[in-house]
RNA sequence: CGCACUAGGAUCU
């Protein structure tokens, strides 16, 4: 079985993703037991696969085998169902959940940041801080990108504060979060400071604040960071 | 076997 869940792990990070799935039935046609190792990847490569059928064929093995409790494969589970834009799904399983972990709660955070829901994100987002739990740099840079679909810049400021007084700035996913939401919120000049600021700055960074310029009307300095791009260490994508 | 990267996160397209 060990052995199975290696093969499946690796299949489910690196691909192709249709191997991890052919796997996990040819492990089963042999007659083992999955368990709760096991899920966490196949429902990985479903997500990436975007393929709900599949997602919701394991979700029945999952809740036959008595293992839609356990907080990896929940956190899984909400993973899945978000990626595959189900929220109600990965709702149902969030909150039949015994025990959330800040895996469950972000995972679903992101689900809803992800399908259109900004609203309900912010609002989970400010439940968990309700309920006791900490976040951590992905909770919150989940809740910046959902500050920033809303173009909430308030709300966005608040979260950046958080930010701020956690230390989570200087990762580059969260600062480029942010780069992101001020510009979308049209705030060119806060998104520089953030972008200033960076210590690291990868591709992706790069490509914020250029295209923030870029939506908001200022060619010139698009252009001119562009061109700073090429002249340092970056390459532009 | 909690498996030493076991599960969740980033811009534009």
């Amino acid at each position: 079985l060990f052995f199975w869940n290696v093969m499946i792990k690796g299949y489910a990070k690196n691909g192709p993703y249709e191997e991890a799935i052919a796997l996990y039935y040819q492990m089963l046609r042999t007659g083992l037991q999955p368990n709760k190792f096991t899920f966490p990847f196949v429902l990985k490569a479903c997500a990436s696969l975007n393929a709900p059928e599949e997602g919701i064929t394991i979700h029945k093995h999952i809740r036959n085998l008595r293992f839609e409790a356990d907080v990896y494969v929940g956190a899984a589970l909400i993973d899945m169902h978000g990626k595959c834009g189900n929220t109600q799904d990965a709702r149902d399983v969030f909150d039949k959940m015994p025990h959330r972990n800040l895996v469950a709660w972000t995972a679903m955070i992101a689900g809803y940041a992800q399908n259109g829901k900004p609203i309900e994100a912010l609002w989970l987002f400010k439940e968990m801080g309700l309920v006791g739990m900490r976040s951590d740099s992905v909770a919150l840079g989940s809740a910046v990108l959902a500050c920033a679909s809303l173009k909430a810049l308030l709300t966005g400021k608040t979260i950046h504060g958080y930010i701020l007084k956690s230390g989570f700035e200087f990762y580059v996913y969260v600062a480029t979060g942010l780069i992101d939401m001020y510009a979308k919120c049209g705030s060119v000049e806060f998104a520089r400071k953030v972008f200033d600021r960076m210590p690291q700055r990868n591709a992706v960074s790069w490509n914020a604040m250029i295209s923030g310029y870029a939506q908001n009307g200022h060619a010139k300095e698009a252009l001119a960071l562009f061109k700073k791009m090429h002249f340092g260490l970056a390459t532009p994508d």
